[in-house]
RNA sequence: GGGCGAUUAGCUCAGCUGGUUCAGAGCAUCUCGUUUACACCGAGAGGGUCGGGGGUUCGAAUCCCUCAUCGCCCACCA
């Protein structure tokens, strides 16, 4: 006996375990042409959140799609080592045990981050198996897997050698809390309410004092000039002095730059070369000397004085209150400016000189720009976001790459002598040494005294190469898995990424592979609540996506978050849409129930069955068409929308319906085996969003081997199909919707058959009589010419038609709603008729659009009279 | 400070190059219905001067200008 309601949980095991027994996720190349999907890689110790819910619906949905139509599909999971993100966690979890990062080597610092990798790892990816996620488990990736780090080493030795990598000291983002640098990207700017403070420098040798503003009056025991504009009046006397900083008492130079805008503050700025990019530039222009006031961890160092071992923005209180004391504060003001965080960390990003490692962009992103915005060998979807893509790449600086972190690949640098520049970059150290003898001409260097440059590299300089890495494409671009999956298909991400990772990827792919890494990206929204806020976990607002499938099974939460999610639209996440997916499953399965419930006879095939499997047949094919078209411009929301009322409208409400046996009689063989050839359709266009219900269903049908399986059955084909069925259906739907009205309105039930007239049939084809005669329940349907007392009456287009019934009827509001029509219906002629008759309009309009309106004409006039006829004859 | 995008039914959104998809869809709401697959259902209904104001045109949700509001991205003004 089958269940009246879908059971999700009783069979979503049962057809995973199936699909994987099966092997039907693993790839290998052959023949067919490659479909291919990488991840975008989670972080190892993440867990799956509503985000990559919808992420990974959107690619499980673009892959099962592509196995069906016949594509070796390939979708390869992984995870990413997410250095920074981590190492904090590893960090965090040490001094919860008391142990201090720094007291550990880094061998035993890795030794912990390898442990909590393998603890925590990989659960993100079985969490992805409940929501159905098809990938190819056996290719499954990690970022410092031995062969992706070895990648990555491999890279940065061969851009190092193109002169593209090369070390420099430079202002960068540190990171006080991490104690790392980071990239441009990843320093988050967000507006904050601080203080302007007045501050006053005596003049060396007078008493007069020049006022200064800044953010920031901490720093002024690294300031090492004063800076005005050449052009200021006000300050001109000042050439040539110097002035004294309070508190340090350093004398510094007043030095002249039009740099400087002498509208705001006071028009004098205090120069700190080592802690701001600007001042550094003016301290290299003018011979400034560098002051780093600041321990790593932005505590300060001895130039703090007594404020050595504070944090700056301590110091920054205290010392306003000093200075104040000491009369060297003119005002306070209140300033909202943008302050640098980190994205990770939140710590308030403090510009530091140090030398880096960095990547030279310049020549990089020269193919990346083409191939997004000239030849558009890439698309993104939305493409407003190629806008966004093009002001990152032509404003692009270069890339910081170091990381002062242990948990990601060591750099291959390695140092020999004392110099900055005594160091030799080789994929191991083997090959370092000879390159290190070779260059200082020293027999006595030994392994043991190449010291290996301590910094990590970047997460993103090993993600970047992903799409390729994946395939061995880095270290062997000539085996078979890389010739045949690359370049991939589809890349489905955040527009969050699509600097840190997207572009990057584009640089890398043209790069190494001289090939584009995907053709598609589809960028996904944000999934946010019904109040538009970020999920959070501190808000509360976020569900735990397991307890979702639970609730309303996996294809639900499938079907409920791909309903609200067009392409790069913020998604507002509700559960009722989950409940509608699940509402939409149950559907399903009871369409099934009733057809698998037919008792199947030796029959002949009734008119009806005959006439509804041609317009189904028809309806299915337009379907798919605008389906097929939806997929094209990746809009799946829709695509899935047009199956979803296919399904339920023109399925269940119509097509069943129409060959739906009388209560207790069996079907006819033919229509049944139509009827069961139509669900397999349905199901077939429906596997790729709810690919569990799809293969219960399918499995139930009939016993299928392995390889009749629905996961791997031929998707269904376009072909030509007959438009007018589906007009001439539409025309009788209204006619059955007219006699449903009058019975609603007239309390006729359904189970008492009416008569139906019709009068002046040209618009109308007889072909869907016998659907009119079944659905009305009609005990007949006559074609009249002249109209029928006694009925009553309503009109589709200008056919009139009349339902005979006993007793009275309510004359007068006949009446009324027969004026009603009328007066409606010369409104509309009129307004028509005024087009028509704007010679302008006549002349301007195209011939197609002035005939459509005579035909508009000629039938409002047409049902006008049949209107007044029927007005007549009540009266 | 620059750029991009939005504003259409109670909600979420379609609406491509102006006129047959032109005012739509889904959900929600309301009415009726224990009809023999499904109440996670069926049959119906209501609901929008397409953000405001101008303009171009025979014709504008669609093109132009302007204002308003809301997002997002980028930017070293202390």
């Amino acid at each position: 006996m089958i269940p009246a309601q879908f059971n999700a949980q009783e069979v979503e095991k049962k057809w995973y375990d199936y699909w994987m027994k099966n092997n039907y996720f693993h790839s290998k190349p052959d023949h067919r042409k490659p479909y291919t999907i990488t991840i975008p890689p989670p972080n190892v110790t993440g867990v799956l959140h509503m985000g990559h819910m919808l992420n990974n619906t959107i690619q499980d949905v673009l892959i099962r799609r592509a196995r069906l139509k016949g594509f070796n599909a390939c979708w390869v999971p992984g995870t990413d080592h997410a250095s920074i993100a981590t190492e904090a966690k590893v960090v965090a979890k040490l001094k919860s045990e008391g142990i201090n990062k720094n007291d550990l080597t880094r061998e035993e610092f890795l030794k912990h981050a390898w442990d909590w990798t393998n603890k925590y790892g990989g659960t993100i990816l079985e969490q992805l198996k409940q929501l159905g996620c098809s990938c190819d488990w056996d290719r499954t990736k990690f970022t410092m897997d031995p062969d992706m780090s070895a990648s990555v080493i491999r890279s940065f030795v061969d851009l190092y050698n193109k002169g593209l990598i090369y070390r420099g000291y430079r202002m960068v983002n540190w990171d006080p809390e991490a104690k790392t640098t980071l990239s441009d990207e990843e320093v988050i700017y967000e507006e904050r309410q601080g203080k302007l403070y007045h501050l006053k420098y005596q003049i060396e040798g007078t008493n007069e004092f020049v006022t200064i503003a800044t953010t920031r009056p901490e720093t002024i025991l690294g300031d090492t000039a004063i800076c005005i504009h050449p052009e200021d009046e006000r300050y001109a006397h000042l050439k040539g002095k110097k002035a004294i900083v309070p508190i340090c008492n350093r004398v510094i130079p007043i030095i002249f730059d039009e740099y400087v805008d002498m509208e705001f503050g006071t028009g004098c700025l205090k120069v700190t070369p080592a802690h701001d990019v600007n001042d550094k530039t003016l301290g290299e222009k003018h011979n400034l000397e560098i002051i780093d006031i600041f321990n790593e961890d932005a505590t300060l160092n001895s130039y703090g004085l007594h404020y050595q071992g504070q944090d700056r923005f301590v110091v920054r209180e205290a010392i306003a209150a000093e200075l104040e004391t000491l009369g060297a504060l003119a005002k306070t003001e209140t300033h909202l400016n943008k302050v640098g965080t980190s994205e990770r960390t939140k710590a308030v990003i403090e510009p530091r000189l140090s030398d880096q490692w960095f990547l030279s962009m310049e020549e990089l992103v020269k193919p990346a720009i083409k191939a997004v915005l000239e030849t558009e060998e890439i698309k993104l979807y939305p493409s407003r976001f190629n806008n966004t893509y093009r002001h990152w790449l032509e404003n692009i600086r270069d890339w910081n790459i170091s990381r002062q972190l242990w948990w990601g690949q060591q750099i291959p640098a390695y140092y020999y002598g004392d110099g900055k520049e005594d160091f030799v970059v080789a994929e191991n150290i083997e090959t370092a040494l000879e390159l290190a003898r070779a260059k200082t001409n020293n027999p006595q260097l030994t392994t043991d005294n190449l010291k290996q440059d301590p910094d990590a590299l970047d997460t993103w300089f090993s993600s970047w190469l992903w799409p390729m890495a994946v395939f061995g494409g880095i270290l062997d671009p000539e085996n078979e898995d890389f010739k045949y999956y690359y370049p991939t298909k589809d890349l489905v991400t955040g527009p969050d990424i699509l600097f840190f990772w997207v572009a990057r990827m584009i640089i890398a792919g043209y790069e190494y592979a001289g090939e584009k890494p995907f053709t598609n990206v589809y960028l996904t929204g944000l999934v946010r609540d019904k109040q538009r806020r970020k999920m959070s976990k501190s808000l509360g607002n976020s569900p735990e996506p397991l307890e979702l499938i639970e609730k309303f099974g996996a294809d639900g939460v499938r079907v409920g978050l791909l309903l609200s999610a067009s392409a790069g639209n913020d998604i507002l996440f509700d559960e009722e849409l989950c409940n509608n997916g699940k509402a939409f499953a149950n559907k399903i399965w009871n369409a099934f129930r009733l057809v698998k419930g037919w008792e199947v006879a030796d029959l002949p095939q009734p008119e009806s069955a005959k006439v509804a499997i041609e317009w189904y047949e028809a309806k299915l094919q337009q379907t798919l068409a605008e389906i097929e078209d939806h997929f094209e411009k990746y809009r799946l929301s829709d695509a899935l929308m047009a199956i979803y009322k296919l399904v339920w409208d023109d399925f269940c409400s119509w097509f069943l319906e129409m060959i739906k046996p009388g209560y207790q009689q069996p079907i006819d063989r033919a229509t049944f085996d139509k009827a069961i050839e139509m669900l397999e359709a349905n199901l077939k266009l429906l596997h790729p969003f709810m690919p569990f219900l799809t293969e219960e269903i399918w499995q139930h049908i009939a016993e299928r081997t392995p390889e009749q399986a629905l996961i791997i059955a031929e998707y269904p084909t376009l072909t030509a199909y007959n438009e007018k069925l589906i007009t001439d259906f539409e025309l009788a739907a209204e006619v059955i919707a007219g006699i449903r009205t009058i019975r609603k309105d007239k309390n006729i039930a359904m189970k008492d058959a009416v008569a139906l007239k019709v009068v002046n049939h040209e618009n109308a084809s007889t072909y869907f009589d016998s659907i009119i005669v079944k659905l009305g329940n009609l005990s007949d349907l006559d074609y009249v010419t002249d109209k029928v007392d006694g009925a009553l009456t309503y009109r589709v287009k200008s056919n009139e038609y009349f339902i005979p019934v006993s007793g009275n009827i309510d004359i007068a509001a006949e009446i009324a709603k027969l004026t009603e029509e009328l007066k409606y219906t010369q409104g509309f002629l009129r307004s028509v008729q005024g087009k028509l008759a704007n010679e302008k309009f006549v002349a301007g309009a195209p011939e197609q659009v002035i005939a459509n309106e005579r035909k508009k004409e000629a039938d409002a006039l047409a049902k006008i009279a049949t209107i007044e006829q029927s007005l007549n004859s009540l009266k």
